[in-house]
RNA sequence: CCCGACGUAGCUCAACGGCAGAGCAGUGGACUCUUAAUCCAUUGGUUGAAGGUUCAAAUCCUUCCGUCGGGACCA
C-alpha cells in the first residue's frame, strides 16, 4: 500500500504534509494505469433526481429497480470507515446523496483503493444501485468509483464549516461548498434577477447596454473611478450611472428600454454601500412617476412572491412586508414627523435651515448647500425611522437636477424613492425633457460644484443636444440590485449578496 | 482618514508574563448501516510581519499588514 511512501513526507509537517501526501496518491493513479484528472466522466441523475427516481419507484414496490445509477461529483463531510465497508456523502450542484462502498460489491482492489486514494474534496463519479439505509437515509450502493479530478487541498472542517469572515470572502469557493446557506442565498439572486428580466420584458421593455467606459460621467451624484485610455490619448470614467445613455435612447425612438448593469462609485464601504455595485435602470416614455411607482410596486412585491412564496420577509428578526399597496409619505412630511423641521419655513434658506437644526439641537454634519442638509435630513433621521416599504414622495428641486417639477407646485419635482429597512432601495422620478430647464438645472449644479459640493454633475453638452432634439415625456426608475437582493434573502449585509467583495490586496 | 476589537496547526477554538494545547481533518491500527461514527496510537506551530521592554513575550509597548464593527466621507 502506498502509505508507507508517505512516512518521510509526513514529517514536514502541515500543510505541505497533506499536500505532499495527496501528490503521492496523484501519482499512484498513474501508477495503477489510471488518469486523476480524466477528460471524461459521465453521469445518469443529478443527486436529487436519484433520490427522486427512487422514491418513486419505492412507492411502487419496485426499488430494486433503480439500478445503474451515475452520479458525478464532489466528496464532502467525513469518510466514515466500518472496515469491510464506509459510508461519504457526495455533493453535485443539486444537492448530496450518501455513498455507500462495500468491499464485498466494489472487489478488494477497488475497495483499499477507495480507502489509500480518495480524499474529501475529490470529484468522482460513483455508479451504484439505490437503497435505503436501516436509518432510512437513501443512499447509491457505489459498484464502480472513478476519479474524475482529485483534489490537493483540504476543505474546511466539516462540523463547524469556514468561519472565518474574510476567508468567505477572499476564497468564496469555499464558502459555496460548505454553506448551504450561502449556496441558496446566491441561486435566490440569479432568481431574482432572472424574474425581473421576465417582468420588464413582459411589459414590452427592451434590454440594452450603455458604455462603462465614459468621457463625462453623469446621472447621479457621486465621485466617479477614473482611469486613463491610451488610444484616445484621454481621461475617462467609470460610469456611476447609465442614466444619461438610456435617455438618448428615449430620444432615438425606443420607448421602453432597461439595462441591467455594474455602476462604480469612489465611495467608501459599510452594510449597504460597495463601490462596484449592480443597478436596474428602466425609463418608459409617455409615463409619468406614479405610473412608475405602480409599476416599482408590482415589480417588486410580484418577485417576492415568486422567489420566497410569500410577501414577508424575516431580516434581523423582524418580518418585512411586501403587501401593496405600499405606504406614501412626502419628503416634506416624513422630515416634518421625524425632526419637527418644516423644510418650507427655510424654503432654499441655508442659514435658517442650520439655525432651526441647532435650536432643535439636531446632529447634522454641516453640508455645503441647502439641498444636501435636506439631503441630510432625509438620510439621518427619515430612512433609518423607515422598517416597511415606503415611497419617499415629492423631493425639492433643488435636490433633483434631472427630474421634472410638479405642475402644482414648481417648488417639488415629481419623483420617489423607495425606502425599505432603513435604507433606499431606489430613484425614480418623470424625467425632465425641457432642454432649456435642462441646461439651467445643470449650470446651477456646475455653480454648486464651484461652491465646494464636489459631487455635483459636471455639464454634459452632448447629452444636452441629444434632448434639444427633442425627448418624449418619460418616467424613470433605478433600484440597488445587491439592496433587493439584500431585502429579499433577508441579508443585512451587501457583502453577503456580492459573490466577490472587493477587500485590499493582500 | 479617525476610534475600537481581532489575527495561534489545513479548519474551529483554548492558553492572556512562566514548557503553545484541544476537537476535527490527516497518518497507523480495530470495526461491513454510519451520518459530529466509536475506540487505541500518532504527525502537524516563524502564535499576521518587524522591532522593543523583560531573566522569560502568543500575552506588555511601538510601527506596519489584513479583517470586522463604529465614525468620517458617501446613495
Amino acid at each position: 500500500m502506498p502509505s508507507q511512501a508517505l512516512l518521510p513526507q509526513e514529517q514536514a509537517g502541515g500543510l505541505e504534509a497533506l499536500v505532499a501526501a495527496r501528490r503521492v496518491r496523484i501519482d499512484r493513479f498513474r501508477e495503477l494505469g489510471q488518469d486523476p484528472y480524466p477528460s471524461r466522466s459521465g453521469r445518469s441523475h443529478s443527486t436529487v433526481e436519484a433520490g427522486a427516481a427512487f422514491l418513486a419507484a419505492e412507492a411502487e414496490n419496485a426499488a430494486e429497480g433503480i439500478q445503474g445509477v451515475l452520479l458525478a461529483g464532489r466528496l464532502v463531510g467525513a469518510i466514515r470507515r466500518f472496515g469491510g465497508s464506509a459510508f461519504v456523502h457526495l455533493q453535485d450542484g443539486a444537492g448530496q446523496l450518501q455513498l455507500h462502498l462495500r468491499r464485498n460489491l466494489l472487489g478488494d482492489d477497488a475497495f483499499a483503493a477507495f480507502l489509500d486514494l480518495y480524499d474529501i474534496g475529490d470529484f468522482v463519479n460513483a455508479r451504484g444501485s439505490m437503497f435505503r439505509t436501516k436509518s432510512g437515509e437513501i443512499s447509491l450502493a457505489v459498484d464502480d468509483l472513478r476519479m474524475l479530478a482529485k483534489s490537493l487541498l483540504p476543505l474546511p472542517e466539516k462540523w463547524h464549516g469556514l468561519q472565518d469572515v474574510e476567508t468567505r470572502y477572499r476564497q468564496r469557493y469555499l464558502d459555496l461548498i460548505t454553506s448551504a446557506e450561502s449556496r441558496e442565498r446566491f441561486v435566490k439572486r440569479s432568481r431574482i434577477l432572472s424574474a425581473m428580466r421576465r417582468f420588464l420584458d413582459g411589459r414590452g421593455f427592451l434590454e440594452v447596454e450603455t458604455p462603462v467606459l465614459q468621457p463625462i460621467y453623469g446621472g447621479g451624484a457621486a465621485r466617479p473611478f477614473t482611469t486613463h485610455y491610451h488610444a484616445l490619448e484621454q481621461e475617462m470614467f467609470l460610469r456611476i450611472a447609465d442614466e444619461l445613455y438610456l435617455k438618448r435612447l428615449l430620444v432615438g425612438g425606443f420607448e421602453r428600454v432597461y439595462e441591467i448593469c455594474k455602476d462604480f462609485r469612489n465611495e467608501g464601504i459599510d452594510r449597504t454601500h460597495l463601490p462596484e455595485f449592480t443597478m436596474m435602470e428602466c425609463y418608459w416614455a409617455y409615463a409619468d412617476y406614479q405610473q412608475m411607482l405602480t409599476l416599482t410596486e408590482s415589480m417588486i412585491s410580484g418577485i417576492c412572491q415568486e422567489v420566497n412564496e410569500g410577501l414577508t420577509v424575516e431580516l434581523e428578526g423582524r418580518t418585512l412586508d411586501f403587501s401593496t399597496p405600499w405606504r406614501r409619505l412626502t419628503v416634506r412630511q416624513a422630515i416634518q414627523d421625524a425632526t419637527g423641521i418644516d423644510i418650507e419655513a427655510h424654503w432654499e434658506d441655508l442659514d435658517g435651515l442650520r439655525q432651526a437644526l441647532r435650536e432643535l439641537n439636531l446632529a447634522c454634519a454641516p453640508q455645503p448647500t441647502w439641498a444636501r442638509t435636506v439631503d441630510e435630513l432625509i438620510g439621518e433621521y427619515v430612512e433609518p425611522s423607515i422598517w416597511n416599504p415606503t415611497f419617499l414622495l415629492d423631493y425639492p428641486v433643488a435636490l433633483s437636477p434631472l427630474a421634472k417639477r410638479k405642475t402644482d407646485d414648481p417648488r417639488y419635482v415629481e419623483r420617489f424613492e423607495p425606502l425599505i429597512a432603513g435604507f433606499e432601495l431606489g430613484n425614480c422620478f418623470t424625467e425632465l425633457n425641457d432642454p432649456i430647464d435642462q441646461r439651467g438645472r445643470f449650470e446651477e449644479a456646475a455653480r454648486q460644484k464651484a461652491s465646494g459640493d464636489d459631487e455635483a454633475q459636471p455639464l454634459d453638452e452632448d447629452f444636452l443636444r441629444a434632448m434639444e432634439h427633442g425627448m418624449p415625456p418619460a418616467g424613470g426608475l433605478g433600484i440597488g440590485i445587491d439592496r433587493l437582493v439584500m431585502v429579499l434573502t433577508g441579508t443585512m449585509n451587501i457583502r453577503d449578496v456580492v459573490l466577490f467583495p472587493q477587500l485590499r490586496q493582500r
